[in-house]
DNA sequence: ACCTGAACACCGTTCAAGT
DNA sequence: ACCTGAACACCGTTCAAGT
């Protein structure tokens, strides 16, 4: 009398990432998601607490899919290894993308990677004024500080416009 | 035999943002708008053209309410123009406002402030990039620079956490 | 413990019809 | 031209029931 569930919370979230990369994002629906996994709608209540939360679901599966630098590494690879992440994430699961600048702190995984990127951005611009205010730049190459100021920009261009494609915001010079 | 439409595109506009500001933007539907305009849902798709319509609508309404500096106006006076028309926004429809994030680019009016924005982003960072590299800053003074900063945070905090109250990301030092 | 069946109130949208 | 009535397929979610 094997109880076997064969259907836990991650094989859910499984389900509603491939729908939604298939057929769109709006098409995640707790009957089409049960649907898939050959079960009935009332079936995933006992896995996930509703759509709000198999969204939620959804957002901390892209995100933690990746590690990150501690948060007292220097910011430009803290940036980077975020753009890295975020290109990865956005070339598995293009349409799952868009969540993450939808609902950005709906869990506490969310919640702190996000902070993690803001005190990134927060401390380049505040570095780059400390830096000018103290007219140290003239002893960094200017191949350093375009290079700097090229990873802040595709962040502000990404933070900026939410309902771009990620790869243009990414790859655009 | 006078027509008097008496539910014309802004009336329904109208009741849709009052709506949502009264009981939160995932409330405004068609039925309940038409509802609150005394009328059958199917009456509005006269007017506007689906629900999509209807919240593209909506951030018009938003971003058309305010008049902007010229786009050759520098930039602090420009990014602090689009904060105090945001506030101003922000504050008559609180509830309407995360729309602005959500759906950003989706008419020509969104578009052309949305661009507007971005321009004026890049050109501080830009501006402050070559004004540094050129040594500028020591023309300037301590508080100008300061200044200049503070306004250029609260933009990339705004633009940072799209989640976040506009109250919150607007006041904050 | 896990899943089903039937049902509920609601959603966006259509069509044909009224005036 | 503008609005209505009845209806469609669908949505998230509940409840009681099966095993």
């Amino acid at each position: 009398m094997g109880r076997r569930p064969q259907i836990d919370r991650a094989a859910v979230i499984d389900a509603a990432m491939q729908f939604a990369d298939e057929s769109g994002l709006e098409a995640v629906t707790m009957h089409a998601v049960a649907q898939r996994l050959g079960v009935t709608p009332m079936a995933l209540y006992r896995h996930v607490d509703g759509k709000q939360a198999l969204l939620d679901g959804m957002v901390e599966r892209l995100l933690t899919g990746y590690p990150l630098p501690p948060a007292d590494a220097p910011w430009p690879g803290r940036l980077t290894a975020m753009a890295e992440a975020t290109r990865s994430t956005a070339k598995q699961h293009p349409a799952v993308f868009p969540l993450l600048l939808t609902r950005p702190a709906a869990t506490p995984a969310a919640r702190t990677v996000r902070d993690y990127v803001q005190a990134a951005l927060r401390e380049a611009v505040l570095g780059f004024a400390a830096s000018e205010a103290a007219g140290r730049f003239r002893h960094h190459a200017q191949a350093v500080i375009d290079e700097d100021f090229a990873v802040l920009l595709r962040w502000l261009r990404l933070a900026v416009s939410p309902g771009a494609t990620p790869d243009v915001v990414l790859d655009e010079p």
